[in-house]
Formats: structure tokens, sequence, C-alpha cells
DNA sequence: GCCATCAGCTACATATTGTAGCGCTACAAT
DNA sequence: ATTGTAGCGCTACAATATGTAGCTGATGGC
């Protein structure tokens, strides 16, 4: 019995991650909608999707509404909030909180470049002097979620 | 050359993440050394620490060499270069590959200061400028490894 | 009324992770 | 040589996560 901790985050599965994949880019959509979406690369039955949203909306990341008597699903956040929070996630665990070193590291890992960070942060602090008065800008709503969706690593 | 398996390599649980913690801060350490730290915290047998540590080394994390009777384990890789593929997997995963999606991502949601940002992206512009010629400067290895750590999400 | 849909519930297999007991071996002290 | 002991691998078991699906039941169309 360990329970120290009764909150293991969750992550996404490899099917879940398929079926996300699908709400995120077509939008709202019934199981059904998600099976064909599978279909080809991955033949499941309807209950088998049926379930997988079931457990994808109990871990948050998706949301239902009644539609005559079919489910529509419609993701909770966007894509790239899930990807900040599991970040946000790794940098804690991993980087003791400083996002800075993360970042640095990607770049000696080669998985952004320079050249892109450089035109990036110019982008943002352009942005940012427009409409800086308070930053404000359009902070992406926190969640307030536990869901935490970086439990791997 | 260490991919044993093409399979999906899996992440780090709790208790292999505060074991990991240890051998990154503390450097090569016997299992008993592990056990010693973490005792306060999470009072483990011997035979568990020497589990998950066996785990480790399956999963890549860390490596060990015998000196006299006591296997001694050290970190395969750097924390900060684990991050970073976990990262990357992320990047992969919800950001359709680009790591400026998710960059600019994380100064939205707050995760990172634009302001920090540009401190940083200055800074490697300079030291790229420095010595470029050979863009050497201490890149950690290149890792071609399929090791992910970052399965959830 | 009968059938096609679509939702819930239950179930089962496999993998991962936490935790530990047991037995074996090398070495040291008696 | 005998015994104690440290340290290792092997095996095991429980809890959870995830993939997959079957069965039951309500509901609306024909």
């Amino acid at each position: 019995m360990n329970s120290l901790n009764p909150k293991r985050p969750k992550g996404l599965g490899e099917v879940e991650q398929l079926v996300m994949d699908h709400v995120w880019t077509h939008g709202p959509c019934s199981a059904e909608s998600c099976r064909e979406a599978l279909g080809p690369a991955r033949p499941l039955k309807e209950s088998t999707v049926r379930t997988i949203l079931h457990r994808l909306e109990k871990k948050g990341f998706v949301t239902h509404e009644v539609q005559g008597r079919t489910y529509i699903y419609r993701a909770a956040e966007g894509r790239q909030n899930v990807a900040v929070r599991a970040v946000k996630n790794i940098i804690d665990r991993f980087c003791g909180g400083s996002a800075e070193e993360l970042v640095l590291g990607m770049v000696n890992g080669e998985v952004i470049d320079r050249t892109q960070l450089e035109r990036l942060a110019k982008k943002i602090a352009e942005e940012s002097t427009n409409e800086d008065s308070g930053k404000a800008s359009k902070s992406p709503s926190r969640r307030g979620q536990e869901g935490d969706p970086s439990n791997g690593v």
C-alpha cells in the first residue's frame, strides 16, 4: 500500500493521445467521429472509444455536452496549454524551477535553434512593448486543476 | 550502443525520481548511500533501493561499476539532458515539432518571463558569436537514443 | 413493435511502479 | 574452517494505468 501521495498525476496514453489529437484538430465531436478518425490506424470498437473519452473527461482533458442522444466532446484546454503545463512540471522536477536553464539546455541540445530563439525573443519583446502597460496580454487562464499531464519522466 | 529495445522507454516514478535526484546531486554512489539519503523522507529496505537502481539502469538513467563488492551507480546523463529530452517529446506530441510554439506558450503561460527570455537570448547570441566558427562549445553530446523519459502526458 | 444508436457499467489483460523477502557469495573476524 | 555479514540478483505481490471490449438499457425512427 503506497499512498503517500494520493494524487498521482495522470498523463495521456498512446490511444488517449490519438483521440485528443482528433478532438484538438477537428473540434467538438462525437465518440463515433473519433472512432472513424482513428479507424485506419487504430480500429477500435465503439465502446472502447467511449471508454477512452470517458477517462479523458475524468482526467479533465475534455468535457461533453449532450446533443440529442449523442455526447459531443470538446477539449477542455488547448493543446499548447497542456504542453506548457507538462513542461512546467519538468522544469520543477529537473531544473530546480528555472525555466531559463531549460531553455538553455534546449539550445545546447539543438531542440531549438538559437536563431529561432532570438527571433522569437525579439518578437515577444516588440509585442510587450506595444501593449506593455500592464503585461496583461492574454495569458491563457490558469487552470487550477491538479491534472498534471506529465507524469512520465 | 545502448539501444536495446525499440520500445518506448518509460519515465521516472516518484521514488525513482528521488533516487535519481540523489545520484545527480551527490554523484556516484552506492545503493546504501541512496537508501540513507532517502531515509527520513522515504524509509526503504535495502532490497527496495537496489530494485529501483536496477530498474533505473535498465531504463538507461544510470550505469554502474563494481568497486570491491559494491556497485557504484552514476547518472548516465545529466539532469538537464533528461529534461530536454522530455521536453522534446512534448514538443513532438503537442506542438507539431515546433519548439518556438512551445516557448511562446511558456511566455504566455508565465512559465518563463519575457524579460528572462530576452536576456537569455541575448546571452546565447553573444556566446555563439564569440566562438561560433566551430560551434563546439560543450553541447552535451548528441543523443540519438530512443531513450524517451517522458511518456506521460 | 422492432431495430439501429449510443451511453453506462463491468471486466480482463498487460505494463509500470512501489515494496520487500530470500538465497547466494565474497570477505572478515573468530 | 566456521560463522557473521554486507551487498547483489531473483522472484513476488499489490496498486494503478491503459488498452480493449462485451453486455445491458434507453431512445428515436420506420
